[in-house]
Parts: structure tokens; C-alpha cells; sequence
DNA sequence: ATATTATATTCCTATTAGGGAATATGTCAA
DNA sequence: TTGACATATTCCCTAATAGGAATATAATAT
């Protein structure tokens, strides 16, 4: 069934470094229009166009027609969902971790106690 | 040339949403062994399986093993990147929005200038 | 009108993803 | 040993990716 689509899924749009980078250049305010775009990335222009269609489509961007050009403008919100998830992995990378690991090895050392005494299937999560 | 390589790239790897959840699983401390992801991913164990390999390749996890268990670890470390990324613009959806816009605006006016004068082309305005 | 510039789309193709099914490997128990 | 369990790997398949080349569409200039 292939990947989701990057077409659909956020998460698939921003996994290829090109589309990131031109996210990075609309965030900065630089390269509004294709041309531009395709100047800095140094990539032809179908390949930009047609990544730009993808961020539009998950709604990363919007344009709006300056003359023959398109101006393309960085809708930051969609990046939220990511922003989200990444988010609560936060605490893990601070002052947390050895908490952390310490909480792993214990649980480690339960599973294999459960193991010891209920060999097989005997794993209730715990919440 | 397809995409890139889940097997290369953290933001590939995080693009599959199975892989998250596994991920987010593991970030809890729950479902240490490759069964109980199973049993609350509700997927066929080779799928499972092949997921931790993906994230193994990127480092996104580690395993050890317990008896006839394989323990996975989540190394949190890995998603520096994308938090990184996805940090520089923490500002751009809080208060900061409306000046972006604002900026937004001044470029298309200086493109208008940059246009008229140099590479024979004008669109003024916006919108 | 035609030419030129800016951007988008279509077609083609090699590569890859991920699911399913079957199988292989590894570990423990009797 | 055999057998049950836990996990990993392989093979096959279909869908979809992203690049390249060519072409289409749109706006502007002369």
C-alpha cells in the first residue's frame, strides 16, 4: 500500500529536504516567487513547482497572483500537528532522561520477573 | 528516484504513522516487547517487526534483550533534528503572525521595485 | 498579432514503500 | 530431544514517489 500520500499527510510533505527547504525560505520572508525559489534550490523549475503544489495541497502555502508571478506565502499553522507531537517528547531530552532510564531498566526488570513466574502471555499494560 | 530512504532519514522514518505511535508508545514506558506493541497496534507482528527495523536503522530506537523478548528503547536524542527544525518557528504562530504578514507585503513591494527596474518585468500590487 | 517570460501540468520511468503470507531464527520448557 | 513461543526476515505485490523532458497555460511586452 505504498507510503501515505505526501499529498494528504503533513508528516509526509515536510519528510522531503527540498519542500523543508522551501519552507525554510518562506518562513524567512526571502523568495515569494518561483523564480526565486528555483534561483537559491538551484533545481528546475517543474521540480519546484510541483513540490510547491504538494505543500499547497496539505495547505502549508497559499499563493496569490502578482502579475504572470505567484507569490507564495507560508501558512505556518499546518505545521502545528508536528509541532504538537514533537513537542511532548520535550521533557524527554532535558533533565528527564535519567529518569527515564532509570523507569526502563525497572520495567525491564519487571518484565523479566513476569516472565520468570508467568512465562508466555501475562502482559497486562499498566497505565 | 523515489523518495528518500526511510531507512537514511529521521523525517521519513516519523512520516509513517504507525511509526509514531509505536514511537509515542515506547515514550511512555509502555510496551517495552515487541508482543505488546502488537497487541495495541493491532497489527500483524512482521509489520511491527519491520516498523522497529526502520526505526532501529535511524536510531530512533534501541533493543536489548530479555530472555526470548526483545526490549526497545526509545533514544529520544534523534528527534533533535526535527524538533530543531520545527522550533525556528515557534514564533511565526504566536504573536509574531501578524508582522510576518506585514513583511510579507514589504517583499511583494520591493519585488514590484526590483521588477520595474531590473529583469523587464512588473507585476505591482498584490492580490 | 507574435514573442517572451513565469509558472503549472503531463507523461514516462526507476525506485521504493509497506502490507500479506510464509518462513527462518532464537529462546525457553517439558 | 520435541514443542511452544517470540521475533525477524524474505518474497511477492500494488501503489506512489520524485526526477527529467516536453508541453501547456497565463501574463506581459513590443
Amino acid at each position: 500500500m505504498a507510503r501515505a500520500a505526501t499529498t494528504s499527510d503533513i508528516f509526509n510533505a515536510i519528510a522531503e529536504p527540498r519542500r523543508r527547504e522551501i519552507v525554510d525560505l518562506l518562513a524567512r520572508g526571502y523568495c515569494r516567487d518561483v523564480s526565486e525559489l528555483v534561483r537559491k534550490l538551484k533545481l528546475p523549475q517543474p521540480a519546484v513547482s510541483k513540490h510547491l503544489r504538494v505543500l499547497r495541497t496539505v495547505g502549508l502555502v497559499t499563493v496569490h497572483k502578482a502579475g504572470q508571478r505567484r507569490l507564495y506565502e507560508l501558512n505556518v499553522d499546518e505545521l502545528k500537528p508536528v509541532h504538537d507531537w514533537i513537542q511532548h517528547f520535550e521533557q524527554l531530552w532535558t533533565d528527564h532522561l535519567a529518569g527515564i532510564k532509570e523507569t526502563a531498566e525497572t520495567t525491564a526488570r519487571d518484565l523479566a520477573a513476569r516472565n520468570r513466574s508467568a512465562p508466555g502471555h501475562q502482559h497486562d499494560s499498566k497505565e
